[in-house]
DNA sequence: GGCCAGGCCTCGC
DNA sequence: GCGAGGCATGGC
């Protein structure tokens, strides 16, 4: 029988990570099981109580691929004690996104996921990258100990698949995107597996740039904008510095911050801060009541 | 059936 | 440099 692994975690909520739109393969299976599928890995988590979680995995790939994926390596309490008491709202914010953590998100995946965001709503993103996963990824294994040890649950489908490497999509048309519904963005997907194929983007290579040159890089990919650049800064290379504005990050800044919110304040985490506001602005009743 | 979606590109000024 | 218009398709 495989193994999972417990561990006492501070500042950890896998449902709210799950609904606050960092990531398009996490789902929230009931009130205590979340399930991801990420490196080319299905890992499930289940909230035991008391800061405490069963990962299903073993040791050695937790500390692997998930302690870093998950930013485990960085005191969020600091963080949410370091919010200015006299801004209400984001501290309203941090308190109902208590746990939320930036994820360590794969380059490749992130970039063309984004890519295909853009004017887009959450659920019709994820029907686009899963269906470019079971057409070009490979079959994952679900992990024998999710159905033998009982802190489990059932996982929410049968198959699960990778999100293809460029090389697997390197026969991806633009017409191969565009039946995935991706619509015109097919075009930038395609020019982007090359831009990876041919090495102008890499991991590799953005490691050794500033923020700024990462930025303008990003920006030098067709169909990649300020907006969507700024979200692959934050949600892979994990420039927690950058603060994307989407359309609900500028009603916020419109209703609450006069339009203007300075991120110099925050110059290492603004970005954790953009996702209190934008998780708290989705995802509090009251906000939505307020959108009828 | 209409409206909006984690925006970007192109064009005209 | 900046604003307006156009954009493929899916969810609700």
């Amino acid at each position: 029988m495989s193994d999972y692994c417990i561990k006492k975690i501070e500042f950890f909520s896998p449902s709210k990570i799950a609904l606050s739109g960092q990531a398009f393969r996490f789902t929230v299976l009931d009130e205590a099981h979340t399930e991801v599928v990420a490196f080319g890995k299905y890992l499930q988590i289940a909230a035991l109580g008391n800061d405490e979680y069963a990962f299903s995995c073993t040791e050695e790939e937790f500390s692997s691929i998930w302690f870093s994926y998950f930013n485990l390596d960085r005191d969020y309490i600091a963080v949410y004690n370091s919010i200015d008491p006299d801004d209400r709202y984001l501290k309203n914010a941090a308190d109902f996104g208590y746990g939320i953590r930036i994820l360590r998100q794969d380059f490749f995946e992130t970039t063309m996921s984004y890519i295909i965001s853009q004017r887009r709503s959450i659920p019709s993103i994820k029907t686009s990258v899963e269906r470019i996963s079971e057409k070009y990824g490979r079959k994952i294994e679900v992990p024998a100990v999710v159905f033998e040890a009982d802190v489990f649950v059932s996982p929410s489908k049968n198959i699960y698949y990778s999100f293809p490497s460029p090389e697997e999509l390197s026969e991806a048309t633009s017409g191969g995107f565009s039946d995935m519904g991706t619509g015109y963005r097919a075009e930038y997907l395609e020019l982007a597996v090359k831009d990876f194929l041919m090495g102008r983007i890499s991991y590799d290579l953005f490691r050794e740039l500033s923020d700024s040159e990462a930025f303008d890089k990003l920006v030098s990919m067709k169909g990649v904008g300020k907006k969507v650049a700024n979200c692959i800064l934050l949600f892979s290379l994990h420039r927690t510095g950058a603060f994307p504005i989407d359309v609900w990050i500028e009603r916020i800044l419109n209703s609450y911050y006069g339009g203007f919110f300075d991120v110099t304040l925050y110059p290492e985490t603004a970005g954790i801060m953009q996702q209190f506001m934008f998780y708290y602005e989705r995802e509090d009743d009251t906000h939505k009541m307020n959108r009828k």
